[in-house]
DNA sequence: TTGCCTATTGAAAACGTTTAACATTTGTAG
DNA sequence: CTACAAATGTTAAACGTTTTCAATAGGCAA
């Protein structure tokens, strides 16, 4: 039923190695046995069955990308930077998600322990370190936007701690001295950062740290409409606010603009990521911007560099993120 | 190197077809057997190699969803929908990003030609008709948010006409007579099918086409904003905006909102898919929603029912959409 | 005892490709 | 004309599974 590099080679008038070289352009093949094969697959419609290919090769040439959901959407640049990075070395970018479920992420990571891609990158991990870092010792296993606390194993992120230490820093430093955090109540890494971040900014302008300040819930904008409710209604009400990710912010906002309480004036906003939303929402979100093309190129260059080593490169990297001021900072 | 089921059946002292057959959980083997087996291939820490069984079976139980991005966040929920009918089955969906090439799109059904994936739904095609639908006779191909002019595939959609009918009328049955339209330059055919909802109910109103009132462009904020203006900015203004997109829309309330103009009053608001963040912004706004999640639910369950049989089902079903009436349409 | 059935097992073929090893042809220098 | 190298082609093994088929052993009825 099937077309096979068999029926190729049979309207070819040659072998099936030499169909299988002009196919993979091997050098040593006449002009003439090339315009055959050429013609013969073009006639018949053949395309070969990556199938046999990647199991007597033993490698696909795909990348598997695994994510929480699609729902963020500055993964979208982390996803393009990891594509063009692929895409030099013809590699392919799949995406899985695991809707934030470590059974599922563990069913995924499957797809590696069988073959069926030859590399994975976690954007966002839910397993824990330990599990991640063994399976790294075996497989080809990167890690994206995230760091691990056991460093032994490759990962491209930013420095998360540092930009929460830049973003409360910058609120200090218009006048506040009462800041109110809203974080997720998932530890995810990069989160713990971000808050050691804004507690060794207060502890460094001599703040006293607060816990009624602090707001955990989800990664969503419903988090931070509800912790922002909370806060406000405290007796020592915040006077700024940093969220974790702009999408909280933004909820935190919306509740604030419906309470008549100035944003900008009355109330500073941080947010975390510059989701395209941010700079539309009105007040505009001052927040954190990390180089998410850059992280997701970078990330796939050096997992594909490792797959070509038997010295892998294990080091966490982090990259520049910078801070964008807008009106919701009184910027 | 690695660990084969040749392996296993040496250290469990019994042939390669005999631990096969416990693998794939077949009942005519010993409980001894099966004993033996489990124990080695934990002692090995064996994981079957599916380039292998993939070839054997001819099949991957695999479904790639192709995808422009993932900047649209409602895909989201469609995913989520596909990943639980094919969870069902057994199947595992990966998603891939074309960038809204068409090339790039070609390039990734070639995973289908070369048998990587067992099938491909599309979510924005952005091959022409004519050769998504010859390649649907050889291939098991479905279409999700959208439909084809050649209506001889598996589509799974909503009837864009009718919404876009639907939330014409709604802004007609405001009183309002001069209704702006912001779309897409790129002819998608559920945009066209929303235009075309459009137009029909003027005509049904009685109201004459203007084209002036309509503006071309991307499927981001930045349309909106720019659109808006040049509206706005018409000798006879619109005193209604219909937008293709709920990003669109949020682009251009933006624009009215720091131009003085009272949304929901001066000037309604009308999107598209209502997004996450359309009930955040302020003014909230009024959008089509359409069944994201029971879309992706119903199109995996329908190509996975014509993957087991030869008689495909090639309809298109249409599932029912609602009108969300906020703040921006002065509800 | 013999014959027949069932339950379990193993050997080997098959899936479609790549590639190592070998065989043949052609070209060139001596 | 021979000898040898280079170029090209062929054969068959290999990749790791699943599955067909045949074989074996044991149980049971006659």
């Amino acid at each position: 039923m099937n077309i096979t590099i068999k029926d190729v080679a049979k309207a070819a008038n040659v072998s099936v190695a030499t169909v299988s070289r002009v196919l993979n352009n091997k050098n040593n093949v006449s002009e003439e046995a090339v315009q055959a094969v050429n013609r013969a697959v073009e006639e018949l419609g053949y395309s070969p069955n990556f199938l046999g290919r990647d199991l007597r090769k033993s490698e696909t040439k795909r990348i598997l990308a695994i994510i929480g959901s699609t729902e963020q959407t500055f993964y979208s640049d982390v996803l393009r930077g990891m594509q063009d990075a692929a895409f030099v070395d013809g590699y392919d970018i799949l995406i899985a998600t695991t809707r934030n479920d470590p059974e599922h992420e563990m069913h995924l990571l499957g797809m590696l322990f069988s073959r069926a891609v030859d590399g994975v990158v976690l954007l966002a991990p839910k397993l824990d370190s330990k599990t991640i870092s063994d399976l790294s010792k075996r497989y080809h296993i990167a890690i994206c936007l995230e760091r691990l606390d056991i460093s032994d194993i490759l990962c491209v992120t930013i420095d998360n701690e540092r930009a929460g230490f830049d973003a409360t820093s910058y609120l200090i430093g218009k006048g506040r001295r009462r800041i109110g955090l809203i974080t997720t109540e998932v530890r995810s890494q990069s989160s713990v950062d971000r808050e050691n971040g804004y507690m060794r900014a207060l502890d460094e302008a001599n703040i006293p740290f607060d816990p009624d300040l602090v707001f955990y819930g989800d990664y969503d904008a419903d988090t931070g409409t509800r912790g922002c409710e909370a806060l406000m209604s405290l007796a020592n009400k915040p006077d700024a606010i940093f969220s974790i990710s702009d999408t909280i912010s933004i909820g935190a906002m919306t509740y604030a603009v419906q309470h008549g309480i100035t944003v900008g004036k009355d109330l500073l906003f941080f947010g975390f990521d510059n989701i395209a939303y941010s700079h539309m929402f009105i007040p505009r979100l001052s927040t954190v911007e990390q180089p998410c093309y850059l992280q997701g190129k970078t990330v796939i260059e050096k997992l594909i560099a490792n797959m070509k080593t038997d010295e892998p490169d294990k080091s966490t990297y982090m990259l520049p993120h910078s801070l964008i001021l807008r009106e919701s900072t009184g910027d």
